[in-house]
DNA sequence: TTAAGAATTGACTAAGGTGGTCAAATGTAA
DNA sequence: TTACATTTGACCACCTTAGTCAATTCTTAA
């Protein structure tokens, strides 16, 4: 990666890696096409060819980009000192949908890092892994669950819950280029996580 | 398509089938290549051309092939009479598991025909969309679920929580040919139904 | 054994897309 | 005016694509 591309304005900047992000999500990197991301991010090809050697030098530029910004933004803004495991789970979930606000495709993208199957991506992404299982379970007081309820398989559908509610937002929301209401998608997700407490929660703990 | 497809033998038939559907849902209908479809299967070109007009004749063979089949089999299978609604889902699992085996990526592709813009396909679609909603509210008795809890949201996490252990599962196995103890996944589907029983019953009825 | 027809092959094509280059043009700042 | 950094887009060699078709092999029945 060229440095001028790092001072470039931050509109440009973002645009291009969006555009990276959106065509790099739906087409993995094979079929990805560096004509479709700088007709979409408005730009000439010789300005991206500028900017990075070529297109896995873009893609690697990429998947640290998404690492970093995920980990900063998360690990830095969570409050580890939250031992209930909802409210835990509330925090990260705002400060991705901070992320999500700028950077659409992000996670999109992150996910792609996650099932890839080539080796050096694989390494990238285990700095992902281990926060999200920081997540579920640095300081969390795990004995406020019902006994009954098998503690592992609680936390993956806690975790299922939340990652496929913002799949099916982020499907509802495709095409249509109306603004998406982040407090109210929160707001709806704060009550679903409402949901997961009165079903694994001891009754004391409600 | 040509009706010559439909008299050859199962497994060859199956296999095509099968390719297709691993090509169409890895790459989307534009990106996917027939070259792949057909070296993977291990026929000639031509021989996929003269079964099929073209690509689009091929896909939409495939949709029809893939609603058509998921709907029988689920359809005609399920005890409607079952007011349970994890028993219901139960029955659910084992049949889509059941038809994995031979069609190891029909979910794959119609998960790409639920998330596919173009207008045709979500015509087809919808019958997928009333069998899912069907299996999660005809004839249920909603009664057993605790009152404090959003019926629509429990349903919702259930429905999520199936969905995405099967995705998760089918990761899993992803690039490994060792072939997939169904019912040891199962067993386990059926204990995360158990977690879900008692999240989301009244006490009397666990 | 033969003949007819069906099934199957794979080399071939024209069209279009690919990642990447580079000389020229433009912008910027001293 | 000069020097240097940015930005452009036409251009290229290469590759893949969907689809064709004459030739071959297989099947079946007379």
């Amino acid at each position: 990666m060229n440095e001028a591309f790092e001072k470039i304005d931050m509109e440009k900047r973002d645009r291009i890696i969006n555009c990276a992000f959106k065509e790099f999500s739906k087409y993995k990197f094979d079929k990805a096409s560096t004509n479709n991301i700088v007709k979409d991010a408005n730009i000439s090809k010789g300005l991206l060819f500028y900017y990075f050697n070529n297109k896995e030098d873009l893609f690697k530029y990429l998947s640290e980009f998404c690492v970093n910004t995920i980990l900063e933004e998360i690990k830095n803004n969570i409050d580890w000192n939250i031992t209930d495991i909802f409210e835990r789970v509330k925090q990260a979930v705002f400060f991705k949908m901070k992320i999500t606000e700028r950077y659409p495709y992000i996670f999109h993208f992150g996910k792609l890092l996650f099932d890839s199957e080539s080796k050096d991506v694989i390494f990238k992404n285990k700095d992902l892994m281990e926060l999200s299982s920081k997540i579920y379970s640095y300081n969390i007081d795990f004995t406020k669950f019902k006994e009954e309820v098998e503690l592992k398989k609680a936390i993956n559908i806690i975790r299922w819950t939340l990652e496929k509610y913002g799949e099916e937002s982020s499907n509802r929301f495709k095409g249509i280029d109306k603004e998406i209401d982040y407090d109210a998608l929160l707001e709806e997700i704060n009550s679903y996580i409402e949901v997961l407490r009165i079903a694994f929660y001891k009754g004391e703990y409600l």
